[in-house]
DNA sequence: CGGTGGACCTGCTGGC
DNA sequence: TGCCAGCAGGTCCACC
């Protein structure tokens, strides 16, 4: 479900309703998730206050007072929302903090996908799902040489690679239908035989997809909603993703949808070569 | 080492 | 109406 834009989003709806707020009691309903939710994982919250919120790639770091961080991954169905604490638990909250204020976060993932850790300042850097992540577009930059090396080198399809977390920090199923979509590329192309200048155009788009989907607040096709537990928008403005058969927006051919491969994979069989 | 396929979960949809 | 197969936005691990 939530990729980066999606990600970007919950942060900074959830920075208008969390920063500065005492964690008063944490209530862990479900520690089975992606990773045991640690046995410490309350008392390590406890009377603690959110002092930043960043993101890097798909994970939200809340960055504490006491400088560990509470890391929180949405994982395919994953919710992280600010609710008054009257509104009715619902199946799968799996962790509720009530704030001080008016607002409690809860965590709900019916799929349990997610993630949520908390860590000391010497073990961010060496967190195994943080060591091998590679730049992040909109925190970080995108190197149009760096990913030009990688691409070249690679036998795999270009949409195998750019859903590689080591490639590109933070691309998913949709997103990278869509910045293929946008670049003109198959996505069964064999990402080693792309001309230079197409890894520069795909290269240049990845940031601006993002962006645009940030000011569209993400994509919702069922479950995403953001910190307010509001639905994105962007969906609306998909060229290629969950479009079979209905016509490109810039050619009119149906969108075709192939039948190999474990995810969906959505293209315009005339624009993209 | 790079690359692939299945596993991990629940919920929803569509076909029979 | 009920049942079952297939599918879903992510990540990890065993295996070739």
């Amino acid at each position: 479900m939530p990729e980066l834009p999606e990600v970007e989003t919950v942060r900074r709806v959830l920075c208008r309703r969390v920063l500065d707020r005492r964690i008063e009691q944490v209530e862990v309903l479900e520690r089975r998730l992606r990773m045991p939710v640690a046995l410490d994982f309350a008392s390590r919250l406890e009377g603690r206050t959110i002092r930043e919120l960043r993101r890097r790639a798909k994970y939200l770091i809340a960055c504490l007072d006491d400088d560990c961080v509470w890391i929180v991954h949405l994982g395919m169905s994953g919710k992280l929302i600010a609710v008054p604490p009257d509104r009715p638990r619902e199946r799968h909250d799996h962790l509720v903090l009530r704030l001080a204020g008016p607002l409690e976060l809860r965590f709900h993932d019916p799929r349990r996908f997610g993630l949520a850790v908390v860590l000391a300042p010497n073990e961010l850097a060496a967190w195994p799902p943080f060591r091998s992540l590679g730049p992040d577009p909109l925190v970080d930059g995108l190197d149009p040489e760096d990913l030009w090396h990688r691409v070249h080198a690679s036998g795999r399809s270009i949409k195998d690679l750019l859903m590689d977390q080591g490639v590109v920090a933070g691309l998913g199923n949709i997103y990278v239908n869509e910045v293929l979509a946008r670049a003109g590329v198959r996505p069964a192309a064999r990402a080693c035989r792309l001309p230079r200048a197409t890894v520069e155009r795909i290269a240049s788009e990845i940031p601006l997809l993002l962006q645009e989907a940030v000011r569209w607040c993400g994509t919702t096709f069922s479950d995403y909603r953001d910190g307010d537990d509001r639905a994105g928008e962007f969906q609306r403005h998909l060229r290629v993703y969950g479009r079979t058969g209905e016509p490109c927006r810039s050619c009119g051919t149906a969108i075709r949808r192939s039948a190999r491969g474990n995810r969906g994979t959505f293209y315009c069989p005339r624009c993209q070569k």
